[in-house]
DNA sequence: CATGAATGAGCGTTCATTCAT
DNA sequence: GATGAATGAACGCTCATTCAT
């Protein structure tokens, strides 16, 4: 029945385009990302078919993952504000503890590289999180905008935010604290 | 500060860049660009070292344009919000009116041939810009936060704004209004 | 001499070659002619070493059929001329009822995968037709020429007439009686 | 106004390609045949916008020395037989001095990188050959077959001849001279 | 100073063959 | 014996930069 293809391979080489495309950009070569897996640079396409393939799958993995992280013990049934602030303390926390993957999410989400199909697929994986928030917004200053807009306003500040946080370290809590101030003000 | 040779060759080059990146990305073949600009491909470079050269020049040049058409007449004796909506106004049209620049800036930020002096060039570029939006932030929520941070915060929400003035150009002027009154909310 | 584990694999394996070469020519890739015969990429070199061992063996596999359905039914005892247009209708209908066969054999006899060992044992194969045109040389114009040159007159007649055959269908009885015709004139 | 683009290097280029095909097939690597052009690998892409492309202008360039070394000294007003043996001696000498481009001429044929604007090219280019043949079907036992068959018959016999005269130079005239004679007796 | 040919390192991808399962 | 993942050399082509004209 042969080797089966390893799902610990084909992490490897996620993990491994993941610090390589910190270190050398998009155009980080796939024979670099490869030897960074530990394995030959065939191999890399038996588990993508194409560098793109690659990418996409990558984008679709770190988004995936930043939404689980977001979500993770959200307080169903505690007040907006807490849900609010859970949501924001959680989004920082997966940024300041990822910063490699924070990056490689910012470079592929403007990539032309990641397709329309992938930016599709993103929708599904962000609706928990956009189902959270949209209670925010149904009951703020923003009722009257569109969840997209407001979607968009928010995820700014939040990335805003986070390069001060990882950017000046020393005042992360604070940075943290004042953003999340400036997001309730702006939108609750 | 080098401007050797035929100006209007510069600017040419400068200007075919714009083009060609946005319709090529940064890998845009230096090539292209001169064939675009009318020139041949070697005279590119007794203009411009080396391509992470032209690139940062034109960040420069881009920015620089953007701070001017933001400021033009700047009312320096009105209030605080009527300032504050000035800037904001002239920000979203300079935006609208020259979405390929705005493409090409947003393009040359993240990517990594943009040197620290470049950025650091940016500092000065953004100088009258800084001062006055200086002034909302003192007497506002953000008093305690850095201009840094506040200024960050700002173009965020500007960017956003004007993401969606672009893509829904029917309720450009909705979205215009919406991004003011939170970015007033938010930090005023 | 070399007809190891199952025959019927050996064989799926050289008509999907035949089939595949058809298509893709002569590069195509071994795992496309395994996958066409329904087998692993990895099996198909338990049944030929190579793919120039493979190539070779097909070669040889298509001439052996062609000289055996041109030989089919052979008159020992009527007229030269009568044996010499059953060759040369023989082989004409082969090559119009296989003509992908045809093609491939065409395409391997100028590669350059083809050993000398395996042109070498073309040689034996052929031994029954070149016998029965030999006596067509002895008695004719050429008897004075080689049976080599002789039989590669003959090959060259036969493959141009089939060529247009295959081209023109419609026409096919008609270029087969006048390049049969045209060999009888030259060689008789 | 800059280094003009050399028609020496072009058919350097050209020169090397057909040595390099002869020694290692049309599999020939482009950065062989710039090496032995004594360029380097990039610079053959600026003559020759591909492979194909150089491949392509390749068989024009053979097919029409081929055809010109054919028609020399063409005897206008001579009979009909002398006429064609101009023609077939001519054929034989450039086939027997230059087999390299023979054999070259003859993989290019039956690559399917030559395409069917090419194909049609070669028409015009045997236009004078095709014509001078002419007059021999219209006058022979061919005088019902079309010229395209007439041709194809032409070449093949001609073909095997040469094979033949390279092959076992010590006969090569007697090989020339017994070929002719099949021919004419063929088509005559 | 303009031109555009020359250069050669570099990249994504393929594929015959091997070998762990 | 069958499977198919692993390997790595090889290839066509691109492009920033240099330099002869």
């Amino acid at each position: 029945m042969a080797r089966p293809k390893s799902n610990d391979r084909r992490h490897a080489i996620l993990d491994a385009a993941t610090r390589v495309i910190v270190s050398h950009g998009l155009s980080a070569p796939t024979a670099t990302i490869a030897k960074e897996a530990g394995i030959s640079n065939g191999s890399l396409f038996t588990y993508f078919e194409t560098k793109a393939d690659l990418f996409n799958q990558l984008y679709l993995e770190l988004k995936t993952g930043m939404v689980a992280a977001i979500l993770k013990g959200f307080p169903e049934k505690a007040e907006l504000r807490d849900q609010s602030f859970h949501i924001w303390s959680n989004w920082m926390k997966w940024a300041t503890t990822n910063p490699e993957k924070r990056r490689v999410l910012a470079l592929l989400s403007v990539s032309d590289l990641i397709t329309a199909e992938t930016r599709a697929a993103t929708v599904k994986i962000m609706a928990g999180l956009t189902e959270a928030m949209e209670r925010v917004r149904a009951s703020g200053s923003m009722r009257n905008t569109s969840m997209h807009f407001f979607g968009a306003i928010v995820s700014s500040l939040a990335e805003t935010t986070m390069d001060f946080m990882i950017k000046d370290p020393a005042n992360a809590k604070k940075h943290c604290k004042v953003g999340f101030e400036t997001f309730w003000r702006a939108l609750a």
